[in-house]
RNA sequence: GUCCCCAUCGUCUAGCCAGGUCCAGGACACAGGCCUUUCACGCCUGCGACAGGGGUUCGAAUCCCCUUGGGGACGCCA
C-alpha cells in the first residue's frame, strides 16, 4: 500500500458526537493505519448560526475516548474561507461558474410552484442564459448574485467508482446548476468541503452515503479546477429501529457516544461493536484486538445495505443495542485485568471510594477481586454499583436479598454472629479452613447449604447474587466478614 | 414529484463479483438443558432468513428484468 493516503473525518459542531459519526470517523482511522496513512480531523464550523464550542469539545473529546486518534488538525473549515473564495473567483474566470441574480424568494417560489405540480424542483437556468451585458448591467444597479457552477451540458455524464457503490453515472442533465456561493459571498458546503479535501490532499474519502449525492457534483468542482479526483467510498448509513437515519434530534443521548461512556463502556469495545455495524471480515470474525482490526479492515468489507443501530431504549433489560452490551461484557470477562482497572479506577474516583493503596499496597488484592467480580458484570459501572460491598462498607443491602435470604430463615438470627465468632477465631482465612467451618456448623443445626451460604452472602454483601461464597469471604477479608455477620442479628 | 442507492434469520452479518460443495454458515437476542450454594460465566440443543414474480441455465441466494418495500439527496444547512 503507498504511504501517502491521506483520509479525513470532517464532522460540524452542531451536536455531541454521535454513534453514525464515530463509526465514520472509526472507518477512516482504520483504513489510515492499515496503509501507513495520515488521519486528518477538520472541524467544519462554517454554519456559525449552529457551532458551538462546546460541540467542538465534545467530538474531540468523544474521539479521545473512543482512541481514534489522529495525525493532522483538529483544523477548523472556518479559517479557510479566503481558498473557498478563491476557488470560485478561479471557476468564475473560467466560465466554469456564473453569477445569478436570482432572489432568493423568486427560488422558493418556483419551488413551491415545482413541488404544487409535482414536477422538477431544480434551478430553471435562468441566469445561465444572460448575456454579458446583461451581467453587467445587473452588476451596475448593486443586484447581488449567488455563484453557480455551470454543470456542462453536452449530454455526458460523470461517472466514477465508488469503493463500495460500485460504478456509478450521473448525466449531467440530471445535475442543476447548484449554488456555490451565496450572495453574501460566503461559500457552501459543496464548495468548502471539496476545496478544503482538495488542500488537504485527501486521497480517499469515506463517508456516509449521504453524501453519494454531492458527489457528481463535488467532482464537477475537482475537474474544473484541474485537481486529481480522490478514492470515493460511501459507507452505508446507521438507521434507527424504525430505519430512519439516527439523529440527535429523535434519539437524544442514547446515540451520543458520551452515553457510553458514562455507562460504563470500555471504550475499544464500543469501537468494535461500531465497526461491526456495515462491516465484516468474511468469518464473521465479532471481536479484534485493536492491532487484528488494523490488519484485517479492508474497505472490500463494507457491506452497501443500510444497518439497523437496535436501540432499546425502552427496553429495561437493554437500554441500548443487546450486541453492543454483548460485546462489552465479553471485553470485560476477558481483556487483561491490568488494561480493566484503569477503567474500574474512574468509576471508583467518580464514586469517591477510590483508594490510592489499590495501585500501591492492596494493588494485588484490587485486582483480584475485580477479576473475581467482572464474571458477572457488564459495564465498568457496576464495579460500584453491584460490587461496592467489596470496596466500601457504604453499601446497599437489596431488600428482595434480605426477605429471601435472611429474614425467611428465622435460626440465622442466631447462626451468623455465631459463625462470626468462629471466624474471628481462626487463625488465617483460608478457603479451605472456611468451608470446614461452614460445612460443620450446616450439619450441626441441621439446615440445607444452601440456607447458610446465601444467608452469610446477603449478609456480608446486602444481595442475593455474587461470587462463589468462600471465594467472596476471602475478598471481603476476615475483618469485614466478621464486623458485617456480627450485625446481621439487626437486619431481623 | 425528480434523481440516486439498497434488499439473506428479530438485529449485525457470511455466501453473491468468478451459478452447483447452501434443504443457506456465524454472532447477538430468545427458548430449553447441563454445570451449580445464588446469580452469572461456560458448554450443548432448539427457534429463526434468501421480499414477490418472471426469465437465463441441466442447475440461481448468487446473473438479467419487472414489481414491492426501505433509505438517501433534491437549502443562498453542513
Amino acid at each position: 500500500m503507498s504511504n501517502d493516503v491521506r483520509v479525513r473525518f470532517a464532522p460540524s459542531p452542531t451536536g455531541y458526537l454521535h454513534v453514525g459519526g464515530a463509526r465514520t470517523a472509526a472507518y477512516n482511522w482504520l483504513y489510515a493505519k492499515k496503509t501507513g496513512g495520515k488521519f486528518i480531523l477538520r472541524i467544519e464550523d462554517t454554519d456559525a448560526e449552529r457551532s458551538t464550542d462546546d460541540a467542538i469539545k465534545g467530538i474531540l473529546d468523544g474521539m479521545e475516548w473512543l482512541g481514534l486518534d489522529w495525525d493532522e488538525g483538529p483544523s477548523f473549515q472556518s479559517k479557510n474561507i479566503e481558498n473557498h473564495v478563491e476557488a470560485a473567483k478561479k471557476l468564475l474566470e473560467s466560465g466554469d461558474a456564473y453569477k445569478c441574480f436570482c432572489t432568493k424568494e423568486e427560488l422558493d417560489a418556483k419551488r413551491e410552484e415545482a413541488t404544487k405540480n409535482k414536477g422538477d424542483m431544480r434551478y430553471d437556468g435562468t441566469c445561465r442564459r444572460l448575456s454579458p451585458e446583461q451581467v453587467a448591467e445587473k452588476e451596475a444597479q448593486g443586484i447581488s448574485y449567488t455563484v453557480r457552477l455551470k454543470v456542462p451540458d453536452d449530454g455526458g455524464a460523470v461517472k466514477f467508482k465508488d469503493e463500495v457503490c460500485g460504478f456509478i453515472e450521473k448525466r449531467h442533465e440530471d445535475i442543476e446548476d447548484f449554488i456555490i456561493v451565496r450572495s453574501n459571498g460566503q461559500p457552501l458546503y459543496v464548495l468548502s468541503n471539496a476545496v478544503d479535501d482538495i488542500n488537504d490532499r485527501i486521497t480517499h474519502i469515506i463517508r456516509g452515503q449521504d453524501g453519494l449525492a454531492n458527489t457528481p457534483k463535488q467532482i464537477l468542482i475537482y475537474n474544473a479546477l484541474g485537481a486529481p479526483l480522490p478514492v470515493f467510498a460511501h459507507i452505508s448509513l446507521t438507521l434507527d429501529t424504525k430505519k430512519a437515519k439516527i439523529s440527535k434530534r429523535k434519539h437524544g443521548e442514547s446515540v451520543a457516544v458520551h452515553f457510553y461512556r458514562e455507562h460504563g463502556f470500555i471504550p475499544w469495545a464500543f469501537v468494535n461493536f461500531l465497526v461491526l455495524l456495515g462491516w465484516s471480515t468474511s468469518e464473521s470474525q465479532q471481536i479484534f484486538s485493536r492491532d487484528e482490526l488494523i490488519e484485517k479492515f479492508s474497505l472490500g468489507g463494507l457491506n452497501k445495505a443500510n444497518s439497523v443501530f437496535d436501540i432499546r431504549a425502552d427496553d429495561p433489560k437493554f437500554f441500548t443495542d443487546p450486541k453492543a452490551i454483548s460485546i462489552n461484557s465479553h471485553y470485560i470477562k476477558n481483556m487483561p485485568v491490568e488494561e480493566l482497572a484503569p477503567y474500574v479506577k474512574i468509576e471508583f474516583e467518580s464514586t469517591g471510594i477510590w483508594d490510592a493503596d489499590y495501585e500501591g499496597a492492596k494493588k494485588e488484592w484490587f485486582n483480584s477481586t475485580i477479576d473475581l467480580l467482572r464474571e458477572r458484570y457488564h459495564y465498568t459501572t457496576d464495579f460500584v454499583t453491584l460490587g461496592k460491598a467489596f470496596f466500601s462498607d457504604d453499601f446497599e443491602f437489596e431488600e428482595k436479598a434480605v426477605n429471601k435470604n435472611l429474614l425467611k430463615n428465622e435460626i440465622l438470627k442466631t447462626m451468623l454472629p455465631e459463625l462470626a465468632e468462629k471466624f474471628s477465631a481462626m487463625e488465617g482465612f483460608g478457603e479451605k479452613e472456611i468451608e470446614d467451618i461452614m460445612r460443620a456448623m450446616i450439619e450441626e443445626q441441621g439446615v440445607k447449604a444452601g440456607v447458610l451460604i446465601n444467608g452469610v452472602r446477603t449478609a456480608v454483601t446486602g444481595q442475593a447474587v455474587g461470587p462463589g461464597i468462600f471465594e467472596l469471604l476471602i475478598a471481603l477479608g476476615k475483618e469485614r466478614v466478621v464486623e458485617r455477620l456480627k450485625k446481621a442479628g439487626a437486619l431481623y
